[in-house]
DNA sequence: ATGAAAGCGCTAACAT
DNA sequence: ATGTTAGCGCTTTCAT
């Protein structure tokens, strides 16, 4: 078998060669379609013969849908690769296919969207990078769905998303930490224009404030390592220095406890608390044994997915994804 | 403007609206085509008005190639989502896309290869995965270039591959260890099956017998973290305990780091020697300080490159890059 | 420089 | 159940 002539052969080649016609190699390839058994047979075998793949190129331009979905993703961030891993598994499972762009994260996406649009996929799933308004209004336009997972502006018209709840679990983590005896504390923030930071910062601000505590010392760490070495090192030489310290992300967190244990000799739990947001898997290594409040990424796919199923794009707008506390060491005093 | 009637205006609705041909309107958005600049304006103006995008699948139904690249990836390796990135970033630069599958590390990627495929994608890489001789046939056959990096079976049909110089690597790790004083070495070996793994493994006792040292004690760490626990509690359990080891990633080298301090509270560099491979950032990270020898990312891309873009699938077909020693704390005795 | 016409490889009526 | 026919939206000769 397969002694291919062409380099693609065609459902025509294979007719040919099973003396049937191009359109019952078609019927071969669909599932559900009436074909006889014997002529199927036949196709199949001369499909095999000639390497014969049906071209879905042909088949999305007939369609007007290419069974692709389009994913843009801003590359360093340890958690956003978590959600592309599961979401992709979730994808084959459907028999749908990922068509990726990275993005430096700072900038909008719009470039890449553009390009997917071209591609005609079926939607377009943005995790953790924003995209402006008039993007997402052509998207809306052109009726292609558009979901953003974490960072990206809440109510823009086309837009569904699906977020942690920051305020909430922000707020979990501000009472833990003062159930563990912290009474002063510092915020490591993202980018200021995140709301996922904004909300963060909002839920435990709120908390320590209502209690009658000092709202949080801040600083700026932008999402990224480099960044929250800065605002690690700003953050632990205020004098006094706060007594916990909770940052926008734990891969922020991770920063934060090498530079208070390398640089400045801090004990984590003892001497600073700390404690992050994510969930990310470093942040369960014994290494840092890293309390958090994780986002379970599972539950984030079982969102998404529906909503690049269903034909309504009208059902569940705005998802709020509910955590949970992993106490761990990086908060204990003893 | 913007106020489109259908969601998927096609050439011949702006070619209506702007009073030209059809044809017009695709020369008007091919660079290099004849076309004058008056009708170009009028058609973009239409085009602009419409919230017209050209259909790429159609395009590439007629060019015969999609413009995609196809990408499978074995997910949970650090090692392969920095490759993953830089790739993502240097593909866009030159205008094609990225059609990514993950797959469970250990089975054969068969699956998706072959919907690859069916997508025309331009030329396959694989990072991290490994394809069956049957299927690197066929996409030889349908003029598919696949370039395999890392962890692919060398020398089949077809498939050109890059690697990290993983033998001479693994010498210059043995060379540093016995530098810094240790005399007796494990090695923590990735699955069996894989070429790398293999590779590295013969040039670390290679270099030890060629100087009278014993072999070293060697465990099955699987390329992952899970595994590597495993192995780590093995190989750190042996009476005598190795002075060093050497890990054939720098992910289980972490592994082990962890075991070594947390489980058995070894001071790592001096109580144990530890070594690993690839050069990952985490590897850096003052917390690891881990001593490796690493496979520049750019180095890879740079090689991946040519290959997609040259139209003669035959230059290098078995590149390998080298790497360097990053000496780090892991390995210090004193 | 521009339009008319012929496909690219496939699916989907419509006949039979 | 099967063949025939007409496109999907675009690029590309070929005329003009």
């Amino acid at each position: 078998m397969t002694k291919r002539t062409s380099p693609h052969p065609t459902a025509h080649d294979v007719a040919r060669l099973a003396g049937v016609s191009q359109a019952a190699v078609s019927r071969a390839f669909t599932t559900k379609a009436s074909i006889a058994l014997a002529t199927r047979n036949k196709v199949f075998e001369a499909a095999n013969a000639l390497g014969y793949r049906p071209n879905l190129l042909a088949r999305s331009l007939i369609k007007g849908k290419s069974g692709m979905v389009g994913v843009v993703i801003s590359p360093l961030s340890p958690f956003c690769m978590a959600v592309l891993d599961a979401f992709s598994a979730r994808l084959s499972d459907v028999g749908k296919h990922m068509l990726v762009f990275t993005n430096d994260g700072a900038k909008a996406v719009d470039k890449p969207v553009e390009a997917l649009m071209k591609f005609r996929v079926d939607a377009i799933v943005l995790i953790g990078v924003r995209v402006t308004a008039k993007q997402a209004r052509q998207c809306h336009e052109a009726q292609v769905p558009i979901i953003a997972f974490s960072r990206s502006p809440r109510n823009m018209k086309g837009v569904a998303s699906i977020t942690s709840d920051n305020v909430a679990g922000s707020e979990v983590i501000a009472r833990h930490l003062i159930a563990q005896g912290y009474r002063t504390f510092g915020y490591m923030a993202g980018p200021e224009e995140s709301k996922a930071s904004q909300e963060r910062e909002a839920g435990f601000t709120a908390h320590l404030t209502s209690l009658g505590l000092p709202a949080p010392e801040r600083a700026v760490g932008q999402f990224h390592r480099a960044g929250a070495f800065e605002a690690a090192r700003s953050l632990l030489s205020r004098t006094p220095r706060p007594e916990a310290i909770f940052c926008a992300t734990d891969e922020m967190a991770l920063a934060l406890i090498e530079v208070a244990r390398h640089e400045l000799n801090l004990a984590i739990g003892r001497e600073v608390g700390v404690a992050g947001f994510d969930g990310i898997e470093e942040a369960a290594w014994p290494t840092f044994d890293l309390t958090t409040y994780s986002t379970p990424v599972e539950s984030v796919i079982g969102h998404l997915s529906p909503m690049l199923l269903d034909e309504q794009p009208e059902l569940p707008l705005h998802t709020v994804i509910t955590g949970k506390l992993e106490a761990r060491g990086s908060t204990r005093r003893d």
